[in-house]
DNA sequence: TGGTCATATTTGTCTGACAAATGTACTTCT
DNA sequence: AGAAGTACATTTGTCAGACAAATATGACCA
């Protein structure tokens, strides 16, 4: 990792100064909330001009570490921790390759959400779903209204009560939509082959498993209801990969 | 969602070129590697002054959207989707509640991928696991040396094949580590009370499951090597929000 | 006391300059 | 003629200084 580094470009001063800032915070034991010094005594007491640790500063401002108001100074402020990826996840920036891997996490992530929500579930919440799922409309052949689809799953990544799930969720969505919207030539043979088979799983059923507590049902069903993109996935794979 | 940024602060020059750049990526359909023009044009056909687009680029930068060198020009370059999380994912500068969310994040996603795991590993992945558990240096109550813990719980990710989920692994290793030791005094008597009721799940058991094939005995046994993590978590909200 | 206004300070932006690195073209030597 | 070395030009990296806009602060007046 580190010979990374050298072989793409020396180190700039700017990446040390980002670098010197952040330590600076950290060793300082600064909280959200507490404000900075002002750009002139930072560049005097760092040693770089302005420009530099403008640059520096910009990327934090960027990064939300920190805040900044003319004339009232900075302040440092918790960043969101995904929040530097909400820039990178836009599918038109991402290779085909990462949109999948984004796809299979998100898959997975929400698999493995499934014994949280059924510790923290409430009727509350079971009523919500059934709302959702009511309201929802749905296309033919498992594919859902972009809205439904995404309050449904949005819903259940909440009932976790982890912020930085439900937060990851949506920043993927988008991606979601859009691998949908692209690949829909390819999708829809395989929804139509798994209808064929009876192997469509909806809102509604995944919902049936939640009200009935059943636990391992519903993670099956949700498998199942996610197995069109894992056969998109490896079909896909198998193509841009043929051998190895 | 916009109302928070207008109440934050204007929106700046720098964040629009900032914008105007993606948009100007996105819509020429540049893919990696593909060359852009140099700063002064840059610039002057942005209608800014140079150190403004520079700031903007020093964010573009940081993010690996785009890669500099002198004389060579910039070129585009492919993100690391979570290269941006790298930065802020520091167990100083998140608070508690962060860390603890992210904790349970990693918790549910190496849950999520079981099924995944047992679909893709392979002879020689047990072999290597094997070796690691071999090797590996285990202390009492469930605690293992940091390095025999990362090198585990990183190939399983790796068998899974996706590149996103086991850099997220890498990112949020240290979270853990750093969880682990700050919070050492809570984490020993919930061990040592598991152990008594004969609830500890090691790594060899985790192995010896993945051997035989069995996901579902797998699956629980993981959900029980977390379980450690699942109570400590759960008291830490029970303490943090005493009510409501 | 309270309101208004001038001032000073701080971030945001622009301009111009030089340094360092390196691709390019030219010169020189074999 | 070809190869090697060298000077030049270009591009990013860094610095210094200036002004604009916004606003906290303090002075001044009713």
């Amino acid at each position: 990792m580190d010979k990374m580094k050298i072989q793409n470009n020396s180190v700039t001063l700017v990446d040390q100064v980002e670098d010197k800032l952040l330590n600076y915070f950290k060793e300082k034991d600064m909280r959200k909330g507490d404000s900075i010094q002002n750009e002139k005594e930072l560049a005097a007491s760092l040693g770089v001009s302005r420009s530099v640790l403008r640059e520096a500063l910009s990327r934090l401002k960027m990064m939300g570490i920190i805040e900044t108001r003319t004339r009232r100074g900075m302040i440092l402020s918790e960043p969101s921790i995904l929040g530097g990826m909400k820039r990178v996840v836009d599918p038109r920036i991402l290779s085909e390759d990462s949109l999948f891997d984004i796809l299979g996490f998100r898959i997975m992530l929400e698999i493995g959400i499934c014994s949280e929500i059924f510790r923290q579930i409430t009727p509350r919440d079971i009523e919500s779903l059934e709302e959702i799922v009511n309201v929802g409309i749905v296309y033919e052949n498992n594919e859902y209204a972009p809205f439904s689809e995404f309050a449904f799953h949005t819903k259940l990544y909440q009932i976790t009560g982890n912020k930085t799930i439900t937060e990851f969720q949506n920043i993927i969505h988008p991606v979601m939509t859009f691998v949908k919207d692209k690949f829909q030539d390819f999708l829809a043979p395989i929804n139509i082959q798994l209808k064929k088979e009876g192997r469509i799983v909806t809102h509604q059923d995944l919902l049936r498993y939640l009200k009935e507590n059943d636990e391992d049902g519903y993670r099956k069903a949700l498998e199942q209801h996610f197995e069109v993109y894992r056969l998109f996935i490896r079909q896909k794979e198998e193509r841009g990969r043929p051998k190895k």
